[in-house]
DNA sequence: CATTGACACGAATAAATAGTCGGGTATCAT
DNA sequence: ATGATACCCGACTATTTATTCGTGTCAATG
């Protein structure tokens, strides 16, 4: 009794979640079928199968009764359950926090961004030489300007990567430098944004500032 | 044309998102029917129609394709858009994050809450001589183990609130202290919790830890 | 007081969608 | 070799679910 998840369910855990993004509802089975390159309606129920049987997505009877559970954005790399923004209160008499026993994560195009502070999960080994590894969840400050030494978050063609921001006045003058010596500098070019200053870091036991 | 959203069409919306939290997918006009306790298909389709046309819901032909927008939640009073978790790296050559440009919203049973730190939204007034001010967002370290003094979230009978942690060999021995000389001592019950450690606020221009 | 909009009823029909049957082909480990 | 497992095909049927039509009430509004 195997519990893995093989690559061709992933894939249509991946269907299924692309579908969900774009559409905000499940899809049916012609729609996974399609999406996943299959012509049998069998080959869905199969999948679906296991991955039901692995907590990966619940299934229930009728039209779009599919949801991905936890474990399932875990196997997909999602965007995971680690910030969490509940409404609460300091006051007297506390509001409730949300009790109804859920939480919610809203992700958005970074480039959009407008929160002050946000949360990222991180993963690659580029920057342990700066405490931050690969798992951990790093703090960001929005900011425009930056001063050279700080860690930075970059977006750059669509891609954004945590790396320390130099600048200095000899070549290559500016660029992004990773915390371990397997990887080279990067350097700067038009299309490259910085988003904020990573100025903390967080992992299971405790939490620091980064330098 | 006026494009309020009566109570009515609230109701209807409140019973799509209770749907939606407690099975992961969306309701059929059936399920509906009933929650909101009518017995016609038609009050639905009345009732969707008008939440289609002040963009509140999105309603696709077919079964189940429904979702709530943007401002659907805002309406609810739902969590929002504050804390933001993309997925990025520290990679070489970075996976993109989040650039589709849409959300995504995830829930999850906040009882079995696993994450090491996550986010809140303050409001009230009790906790501004620690630094803690309305509408701050403060940044919470899951933990059990409490040492008096601390900065705590604390929860009781579905209330949260965020308070100074006192133990102390003198009465009343353990309570929560609100840093407001306002408010008054709250004395611990069988039902308080804490739930975690507050470790740092932020606002919109700084952020600081907190002792 | 005629009109409009929000909300509701019930029933018939249309459509989408799930679920099922009975196979088949590789691969891999016993 | 043999079974177990993952995966797939194609067609059929059953069921779920949406959609449409025709009507009615009530309260607010000009």
């Amino acid at each position: 009794m195997k519990n893995i998840v093989t690559e061709r369910q992933k894939q249509l855990l991946g269907v299924i979640y692309d579908f969900i993004k774009s559409t905000g509802y499940p899809p049916t089975y012609e729609e996974m079928r399609e999406d996943l390159g299959v012509s049998s309606n069998q080959s869905i129920v199969d999948l679906l199968e296991k991955l039901k049987k692995a907590s990966v997505i619940k299934k229930d009877i009728g039209a779009r009764t599919l949801a991905i559970l936890p474990l399932g954005y875990k196997i997909l790399g999602a965007p995971q359950l680690v910030s969490v923004l509940g409404v609460t209160t300091a006051g007297m008499p506390a509001e409730a926090i949300e009790i109804t026993g859920e939480w919610q994560v809203l992700s958005q195009d970074v480039s959009k961004l407008q929160a002050d502070v946000f949360m990222l999960r991180i993963s690659g080994d580029s920057m342990i030489n700066a405490g931050i590894d690969d798992g951990d969840v790093v703090l960001v400050q929005s900011k425009k300007e930056f001063v050279s030494g700080e860690v930075v978050l970059a977006h750059k063609d669509g891609e954004a990567t945590i790396k320390r921001f130099i600048s200095e006045d000899k070549p290559p003058y500016v660029y992004l430098k990773p915390e371990n010596s397997k990887y080279k500098n990067i350097l700067f070019t038009d299309t490259t944004e910085l988003k904020g200053k990573v100025i903390s870091v967080f992992n299971k036991n405790k939490w620091k500032s980064v330098k």
